[in-house]
Formats: structure tokens, C-alpha cells, sequence
DNA sequence: ATTTTATGTCAGCCATGTTGACTTTCCAAG
DNA sequence: CTTGGAAAGTCAACATGGCTGACATAAAAT
């Protein structure tokens, strides 16, 4: 069904949904994808922590104070994944995991100052070949791409995409 | 949403340049991989595969008659990941490798009827979302998504990328 | 004839995902 | 006040798919 080539339906307008035009798109995120984490990739290489630290230290970064059950959330693993990593993460002192306040089941995460330390070095070099992406394409394009990328997302994880700060509000 | 769509004007005051805005453009790459990946993922529950036969499955069907050092180059892995992989779908009937009638030390890959079965459904769930996204958001969105993806990647992958058949041609 | 290339294979290691079971702490509802 | 359930931590076992290193074979290239 899918898997007719439908260039001679719906006319111009729909030309970019062919599946042809898809399957580029398809390995377009495959390479990308791959670039986008090659830079912090080769910098952890450097440490004894790997991508998934990497994450975990994004996140703690972007919504300090956040509860263990919100960054699981977020990264789409179980606990028991998650805390393999936090635990290193404490332990190494690059994340504090401060009892909640209100109620002390919880723990809110924040990055120590060698956490901030960490997460800036990896984020430098994810930003700058972002920044380049960017300015290459222009601004318009960039606005298309945010757009297409949070229309893939699971309904769930956009909101909470959608509730993390931006930078032009 | 209007914080995500830097005005035109940006391309003065590069305000789509923005940590921020760099730093929501990296969640997003991240949120949205998830879900492209996750539609096959749960197809291939059902199978003895994993996402690396995946990959393969994809790539064989898009340039039949490839070579595996070109696979090797396509996907980044070591010829013993790839190996690993290969070996289950060729024992398995899903891909055929016919020694090269120029250099016979070569192996030209080509999907049997089977493989190309299990592509077309994985491709077809994968491609449900790709083409729900890009429906949403459009082709002037679906442009520019594909600019700034072909941007971020590294300058030989994207001679590859280039050079696979596109559905515009 | 020798070297290089393309491929295949074995063995082992590592990172990171999974499930299942169990504990501790603590909030909240009965 | 008791109890049920939620948040978090932990242990064990296992799967996937990366990696390196070493080695084998066939065929092309020199």
C-alpha cells in the first residue's frame, strides 16, 4: 500500500512525500544523527564515560533541580540504566543529588561546578558543529528543520520538549 | 510555536544562533532519533534482528549490488560488526553476496525476495512517520530539515549521501 | 614472485540497553 | 495510626552491538 511510488497522485503539492523524497530523509537523520554525536563521542574518549553520561549531564544541565523520575522520563530508559550512569556521576562528584524538600523521596539533580565543567566542554563541540549546520543553511531552513524534527516526536516527549526553556522566549 | 521561528530578519542579528537555540536544535535531534528508530525497533522485536540489520537491509536495497567495503563506509562500523550482522542474513536467506565479476574478491550484496520483504516492512512503519512529520510541517519545513541535516554531516558521508539515487531526479 | 587489497572469522572486551526481584524511605489515604 | 503505593536504589543476569587484535584466504596489482 505504502509502498507504491506516488508521484502521479495528488499533483505538485504532494511531490515531497514520495518515497523516494522519504527514504532521503531517512538516511539524511541516519548521517546526521551519526555526525551529531561524533564530536562529544570522541571528547568522552577522554574520560571513562560514554554517551549516555553525556545525556544524563544534558539534561541535569538544562533543568537543574530535576527528580530522577522526570530525567528517566526524558531519556527514555529504565532506572536501573540510569542509575548505573548517575552513579558514577555522584560518586565522581559532577552531579549533587540533594534530597527534596517537599517530599524526600525525591532527589533533585544539579551539575557540581567539574559537572558544569564537563557538560560545557561536550556541549562546546555539539554546539559548534550545530552553529555551522546552521549558519550554512540560514535561518528559514533551521526553522524547517526544528519543525519537521518536533512533528517525528512521540506526542508525550514533545511537551516536554516544548517545556524546556527557549531561547527566545 | 513562535519561539521556535527566528524571524527572517535573523540572518542580521543571527538571533537562530543562539546557545539556546542551538541547545533546543540538540534536543531535538535527539527526541525526534528516538522515535524514528523506535516503529522498526519494535517490528524487529518480533524477528532475531536487531537495528544493525537494519541498517544493512536498508542500504543493500537502496544501492544493490554494493560491495561491503562501500557498506563498511556507508554505516561506520568495523568489518567485524558488520560481519557479525551480514552473516546471520546471508545464512538466514535475506541477502545474497555474489562474488564480483570484475574483481572476484569482491561481494556484491543484493537482497533476496525475503530480505527485500522484511525492508519493505520496515521501511514502510519507518517511513509512516517520516511521512506524517513531513505532511505536518510541509515542504518548505522538509527543505529546509533536509538542508541543515546535509549540513551537519561530515563532508564524505555526504558525498555518499549525494550520490544515492534521489527521488527529485 | 611478492605485496596489497577485500573479505571472512575467532576471541575477547566494553558500554549500555533490558527484565526481575527486593529494599528503604516516605507521602497520603483510609 | 496503619497501610498502600510511589520514588529511588541496588543486585543479578542477559542481549545487542560497538571495539581491538590476530590470523586466513583469494585474487588483484606491482
Amino acid at each position: 500500500m505504502a509502498a507504491g511510488s506516488p508521484g502521479t497522485q495528488g499533483g505538485e503539492s504532494l511531490l515531497f512525500l514520495t518515497d523516494e523524497q522519504l527514504r532521503k530523509g531517512i538516511e539524511a537523520m541516519f548521517f546526521a544523527y551519526r555526525a551529531f554525536t561524533a564530536d562529544p563521542d570522541r571528547i568522552l574518549e577522554n574520560y571513562e564515560y560514554g554517551r549516555a553520561h553525556h545525556r544524563a549531564i544534558h539534561f541535569i544541565n538544562r533543568q537543574p533541580g530535576l527528580t530522577v523520575n522526570t530525567l528517566l522520563i526524558m531519556l527514555g530508559v529504565t532506572k536501573q540504566s540510569l542509575n548505573r550512569v548517575l552513579r558514577t556521576l555522584v560518586e565522581d562528584g559532577l552531579v549533587e543529588a540533594r534530597v527534596g524538600r517537599t517530599d524526600k523521596r525525591e532527589r533533585n539533580l544539579f551539575l557540581t561546578d567539574s559537572g558544569a565543567a564537563l557538560e560545557r566542554e561536550l556541549s562546546d563541540a555539539q554546539r559548534a558543529r550545530m552553529r555551522a549546520a546552521y549558519r550554512a543553511a540560514g535561518p528559514a531552513a533551521v526553522a524547517g528543520f526544528r519543525q519537521v524534527l518536533e512533528a517525528m516526536m512521540d506526542p508525550e516527549i514533545r511537551r516536554h520538549y516544548q517545556s524546556i526553556k527557549d531561547g527566545a522566549a
